[in-house]
DNA sequence: AATCCGGGGGG
DNA sequence: CCCCCAGGATT
């Protein structure tokens, strides 16, 4: 009955001919022939593709699975060697979790992974979204998975226009009706494939889209601008100086950023807090060591949750003071030293001749 | 609810 | 070059 066909049946549709041939999946034809895909390879996945691109994950997969082709050997694997062929991937607590869910899997589960969403995020390192990921894509549970392709297809698909993150449950009930009992796990790929392929952030390719008949945004508005953000609430303010001295060779005075907090264990000048209002005089008493301080401008840099304006003042000095905790970086040097972003701007300020990058 | 974790890709 | 992205854990 061509007239009852769904958005998940056109969807479904048109993964199985357009799906992306990934070394964790299993085609559809394959699954409709019963094959089921491995666990342990989908949890793996999964777990990597976590804020991860597929193109930077593949290498990694492959070595992994070759190295460690059952959950079993990953749970008796040498955490230091894990967390070495994570290298480079990011987010290490990802690393670790995984080995702890292996560990948890291998001992408390006789080396099987559960086959319920509720099972799988009851491990380290599965949340929401993977658990539903994992029970779909590996035992075909008809359970609704929302990442951000499938937040970014559904808010246009709806024209769910209330922003994110208010919109989310919305979107979660959304997509448990579309999801169907047939091939859920499918169903999910197929989503996840078009956000990534198709229904793209920008210039979406609407003129190929399976559901640009289903869909309401196109038929009354540029899909483009769905989702929508919460408006990025004003970031405080903080104020500062940063105090850069040079010495007779151009070698620039850091020290290193306590080992908790922002920017933990980087380089930086000498900087007074980041939050007080200072007059000239509290400023001038922050510096690290006495020297012809002369202000060198004012230079801004945003964080994820603040805007920071600092205050620079730069010195020359002929002879380098007694110092207990910092160290003098050569120029040709200073280029490789661990300088956050905010740090480098402060020293160009400074010295813009000595600091190039 | 807010914050941190890291790398890749896009504007 | 800088800005943006977004799942899980922690507090």
């Amino acid at each position: 009955m061509p007239g009852t066909l769904t958005p998940a049946d056109r969807l479904v549709a048109w993964y199985d001919r357009h799906h992306r041939d990934l070394p964790w999946r299993v085609a559809p034809r394959d699954r409709r022939a019963g094959i089921m895909p491995d666990p342990y390879r989908v949890w793996l996945s999964e777990i990597m593709l976590q804020q991860t691109s597929v193109r930077a994950v593949k290498p990694y997969f492959a070595a992994f699975v070759q190295r460690w082709p059952r959950v079993g050997d990953l749970a008796s694997a040498d955490e230091t060697e894990v967390l070495g062929a994570w290298a480079g991937l990011g987010y290490y607590s990802r690393a670790r979790n995984l080995k702890r869910c292996a560990e948890t899997i291998a001992v408390a589960h006789g080396g099987i992974f559960p086959d319920t969403a509720a099972g799988l995020r009851a491990l380290p390192g599965i949340g929401a979204y993977t658990a539903a990921a994992i029970a779909a894509i590996a035992f075909d549970r008809p359970e609704p998975v929302v990442d951000g392709n499938v937040e970014r297809v559904t808010t246009r698909l709806f024209a769910i226009e209330t922003p994110l993150p208010r919109a989310k449950p919305e979107i979660g009930e959304r997509v448990a009706e579309l999801t169907p009992d047939a091939r859920p796990g499918d169903f999910a790929q197929a989503m996840m494939d078009l956000g990534a392929t198709i229904c793209t952030p920008r210039r979406p390719a609407c003129a190929i889209c399976p559901l640009n008949a289903d869909c309401a945004a196109l038929a009354t508005m540029d899909p483009e601008t769905l989702p929508r953000k919460a408006p990025k609430k004003e970031k405080p303010a903080r104020r500062g100086a940063a105090f850069v001295a040079i010495d007779g060779t151009g070698a620039v005075y850091l020290t290193r950023r306590p080992d908790k907090g922002l920017l933990a264990g980087m380089a930086q000048v000498p900087t007074t807090g980041w939050t007080s209002r200072l007059d000239g005089d509290t400023t001038v008493a922050a510096a690290p060591f006495e020297a012809a301080w002369h202000r060198s401008g004012t230079i801004e840099h945003v964080f994820t949750h603040f805007s920071l304006r600092l205050d620079i003042f730069g010195a020359e000095l002929v002879r380098r003071p007694e110092t207990a905790e910092g160290w003098w970086s050569p120029p040709e040097r200073v280029g490789d030293e661990a300088l956050p972003t905010v740090m480098k701007k402060a020293i160009a300020a400074a010295f813009p001749d000595t600091f190039r990058r």
